[in-house]
RNA sequence: GGCCCCAUCGUCUAGAGGCCUAGGACACGACCCUCUCAAGGUCGAGACACGGGUUCGAAUCCCGUUGGGGCUGCCA
């Protein structure tokens, strides 16, 4: 077994720097606060995951402080069962936040008074088109969007009528971009976007930078999907600097996105990627969090088996990586696998009872305390690569649902022309052992073995498919030790009457 | 279409102009170990998208092409 796995906090440095970064987030040096802002209209996905993960180390890393902000602007599509998917699966990763959640819904009176101060200050300007009219306006256009219609109308504010930022016709607005450097947008290709609806409710927009504005959001650490609108953001700062108290913008970093094997975005309605899926299907919170965050960046000594601590300690933003990375469940896989044989026993159990308890599995949890359980325990850890995997290893145990898979049957019994009298002379030969052990048994095997002039490996498969149901599972002695004479016997039994 | 981002083995990545005959990990193949299956060990196959520059020297810098992705909503 691998020592220590998860606990290995020694990755060897390369000579690095403790992070400046008051360089990049302004000339005063500024207390570090980050945050990671879901939206609540769906599960929970492994991509806001690994966001969460990089922002929390961040903060960790920095001693700052890392917000949890719900933005259900949208209220038609938001969900407060989803709320609650994404405090637990934050909670479960390991991304614990320090404040919030805060949430927007409750933070309107704050857009409102920013909206009348853009308003008073001429920022804005009320349109009533509508999108079909927009579009309509705007087919030959050769950069479409909003072609600035209603800006010199001078209509009024009120209902039925969205209010817009007036975009600068010309210059440039630049994003610097911890991860990618300075990334600019001419003004021009930029359209006047709408930050209040019709029916008076804030858009995303105008709600995010109002946050962050109100809670000294110090670096903004977001996927790249929101790289395209942050010189929205950075305008509408601008214009707000301007009409009231000025405030230093955050440093942006944009991750990359995760994808899917047709490279596309991962999304929820496409992809089954909720975090509380792979919960339920026995990944541990540690190898899944090591795992999502050697995607987009990896530690400078290059060891892919880290823990949280190590993360705190090693994550550079300047470090992440500028291109998608695919979600390898293959790789995630292995690493389970890895950390699952890395507790100890003791662990591996109370990991693997709260699992099957949690899914309800017929076999019941009390195996889990049993003696017969700790026996097999190791033998188990070292072949699944999930807890869901557990039960099936232990199936056998149970005298109540013990069946024999028929596949099996066919290929270890029905096939081999010596598998009845190999049972038999097992059969009778157990019955009269001594010492119930597995050495023993083994040896009694081995003696059948050599007398039939057969490999042990071939001799073994029927006395394997009678007595534990398959062709492949744990160590067959060590099973029979386990299973105990009487229940051995029995189940021979029933195969030699069935053969003959 | 427009704007923006990106480009090293199938996948995740190392690579900060000579340390590169391009390193590691997953997956794959072979072998070893072995009571099945695993686990573990050893070995192997496998990549700098293409074309121009810059340079004594380019995976690394610049330009272009191609390809992929994101955004283009009164969603977030």
């Amino acid at each position: 077994m691998r020592s220590g796995l998860p606990q290995t906090g020694d990755l060897r440095r390369r000579g690095v720097t403790a992070p400046a970064i008051t360089d990049q987030a302004g000339p005063s040096p500024r207390p570090v606060r980050v945050r990671i802002a879901p939206s609540p209209t769906g599960y929970f996905h492994v991509g806001g995951a690994r966001t969460a993960l990089y922002n929390w180390a961040f903060a960790r890393q920095h001693g700052g402080v890392f917000v949890l902000r719900i933005e259900d602007t949208d209220t038609e599509r938001n969900k407060e069962e989803w709320v609650q998917g994404i405090l637990d699966a934050l909670r479960w990763i390991g991304a614990e936040w320090d404040e919030g959640p805060y949430r927007q819904s409750e933070r309107r009176a704050l857009y409102d008074e920013s909206v009348d101060r853009l308003w008073a200050a001429g920022a804005l300007y009320a349109c009533d088109c509508t999108r079909e009219a927009v579009l309509a306006r705007t087919k030959d256009n050769p950069t479409p969007g909003y072609d600035g219609h209603c800006r010199e109308r001078g209509l009024e504010r009120g209902p039925g009528r969205a209010l817009r930022f007036a975009v600068p016709d010309d210059g440039v607005t630049v994003v610097h971009d911890l991860v990618r450097g300075d990334v600019e947008f001419s003004n021009s290709t930029i359209e006047d976007f709408v930050i209040v609806k019709s029916n008076g409710d804030p858009l995303f927009v105008l709600a995010v930078v109002i946050d962050d504005r109100d809670m000294a959001i110090s670096h903004v650490i977001r996927a790249e999907e929101h790289l395209p609108t942050t010189p929205k953001a950075v305008l509408l700062w601008g214009a707000l600097n301007e009409t009231g108290p000025a405030v230093d913008l955050p440093a942006f970093a944009h991750l990359p996105v995760l994808v899917n094997a047709k490279r596309q975005k991962i999304s929820k309605r496409r992809d089954r990627v909720a975090l509380e899926d792979y919960e339920a299907d026995g990944y541990l919170p540690e190898a899944m969090a090591n795992y999502l965050s050697l995607l987009g960046w990896s530690p400078p000594g290059g060891e892919e088996l880290f823990s949280l601590d190590d993360l705190v300690r090693e994550f550079r933003l300047e470090n992440v990586n500028h291109s998608p990375a695919f979600f390898d469940n293959q790789k995630l896989l292995h690493f389970n696998g890895l950390y699952i044989r890395s507790l100890t026993p003791e662990e591996f159990t109370r990991r693997a009872r709260a699992w099957a308890a949690a899914v309800h599995h017929p076999l019941g949890i009390e195996l889990y305390s049993s003696p017969q359980w700790r026996e097999l325990a190791p033998l188990v850890a070292e072949r699944v690569a999930t807890l869901a995997d557990v039960p099936a290893y232990v199936e056998f145990l149970f005298g109540d649902s013990f069946e024999i898979e028929p596949a099996s049957y066919e290929k270890a019994i029905a096939k081999d022309a010596e598998a009845g009298a190999i049972l038999s002379e097992m059969r009778s030969r157990l019955g009269a052992v001594s010492a119930w052990a597995a050495e023993v048994l083994k040896s009694e095997l081995e003696a059948i073995a050599e007398a039939h002039g057969r490999k042990l490996g071939k001799t073994q498969a029927p006395v394997r498919v009678a007595t534990l149901g398959r062709t492949v599972g744990l160590p067959l002695f060590e099973s029979l030790e386990v299973l105990g004479r009487d229940e051995t016997l029995r189940r021979l039994d029933a195969v030699l009457a069935a053969v003959s």
